[in-house]
DNA sequence: GTGAGATTCAAACTTTTGTTTCAGACTGTC
DNA sequence: GACAGTCTGAAACAAAAGTTTGAATCTCAC
């Protein structure tokens, strides 16, 4: 049953790719915006057939069953998140602290549309907070080269090697101060009403983030290190 | 039904709270660790009953509900995160920056330490992400006056009003960098796998966040303040 | 020790949810 | 215009999970 409806998926995709398609796609937009909202296991596909206007049948139609649907809408994230963006600020030639303004930004102002596909990254948060069967492996493969590219744009900012545990400890700073909005959202907004993340807030959020970073990785990278350690106390 | 259930808790809690409590407790001990491992929606009663040795029919028994149990693990969350050491922290006598040193890492403690109750704030983290029904107002009676006295404290070091825009910025690039520990550990340990959470290496993770953030704070603090901004662009 | 209430237990019940079925409509081909 | 293959729709099915039941057991006050 499931194999043959795998099939027919197959042939449909091949043989008549352009009306047809249509169900499908309104499905994974649908069930894209569904699961970055309440995670694989709270998502019912009753609610994502209901928004997509489509016939309750059509996921295991399409995607043989959930699993599979959400696989589908993971593949897509990885392949946006792999071409987004993020990566053309990381490939432009710029110095490295141009690069990392460029990325920051790129990564928060996905965040300020929510009718545009947002939800790729927030389905990699849920997924990051608790994984999901088959598909660690999916965002270990976007993840892993965006960190190291990350951890070699500040190990060059802060003249380290790459793989120096502070350059790490850096890095995940900055991860840090730009996933709090991500994943924290509705609960920032709550705490700060007036907060409303318009293109332009983004950008002062962005400034923000830029500047709280490069304070500490300029006075990292100027000079002797160990200067700024032992103005505290001996390095370990 | 539930209302005779509950009336029959009460009472119970009243009359018998030595012996018979037994049972309540090992059920919100077990239900603490495994809604802070899969989330509320994930979790099912069948697992926390077999973790916990009790019977299925204790959880509707002692707590009404799902929900009811879950409600009861959340405000012993925020019981415990509220006389945590947090607060703790932010109560002792000493200049801002120490305190929030002090701040950084009893939050960053409780990660190391898996075996006590750190499903305090793994839970919240869960709820952060995905808010279940009746308890982001109690999320909010614990998280509300913990940012209020952030914002305060942070205020204080840069010398700006705690609801002062940058103030929040800076408050929320704090608790960014030490959440992505929190929420990405999983992830984290898989991008760098010789990263373990041990007390030593989670002392010098709360170091790094301190010493980033003041790089920041402390400038922001010393004189005029357009002059960091301004060396990049114009204020706003 | 007896009785009333509290607690536990196994089993059954109800709801939710993912999945399947199959009839019918659509689409493009000969 | 008939056919084959593709797709959709409403309903039914099956498994999972939350909840309830009622009897049995335990606890403790009298």
């Amino acid at each position: 049953m499931f194999l043959s409806q795998q099939s027919r998926r197959q042939t449909h995709r091949v043989s008549a790719p352009r009306a047809a398609a249509s169900t499908r796609e309104k499905l994974v937009e649908a069930a894209g915006h569904v699961f970055a909202e309440h995670g694989y296991q709270a998502t019912t596909v009753r609610e994502i057939v209901k928004r997509s206007g489509a016939n309750i049948a059509a996921v295991n139609y399409h995607f043989g069953d959930k699993l599979g649907l959400y696989t589908e809408v993971l593949q897509q994230s990885v392949r946006a998140a792999r071409v987004d963006a993020i990566n053309r600020a990381l490939d432009q030639n710029a110095p490295p602290e141009d690069i990392l303004r460029a990325v920051i930004r790129a990564r928060l102002q996905s965040v300020a549309e929510p009718n545009l596909p947002d939800w790729h990254f927030r389905i990699m948060v849920h997924e990051l907070v608790q994984p999901t069967p088959a598909l660690s492996r999916v965002v270990n493969e976007v993840s892993r080269p965006l960190y190291k590219r990350l951890l070699e744009l500040i190990g060059g900012i802060i003249d380290l090697p790459p793989k120096d545990e502070k350059t790490r400890l850096c890095a995940h700073s900055v991860m840090g101060q730009i996933l709090v909005y991500v994943l924290a959202g509705p609960l920032l907004k709550q705490l700060w009403p007036e907060l409303e993340m318009t293109p332009e807030q983004v950008d002062r959020i962005a400034e923000h983030i830029w500047d709280f970073s490069l304070a500490y990785l300029r006075q990292a990278n100027s000079g002797d290190r160990r200067a700024i350690v032992s103005s505290r106390r001996g390095e370990k």
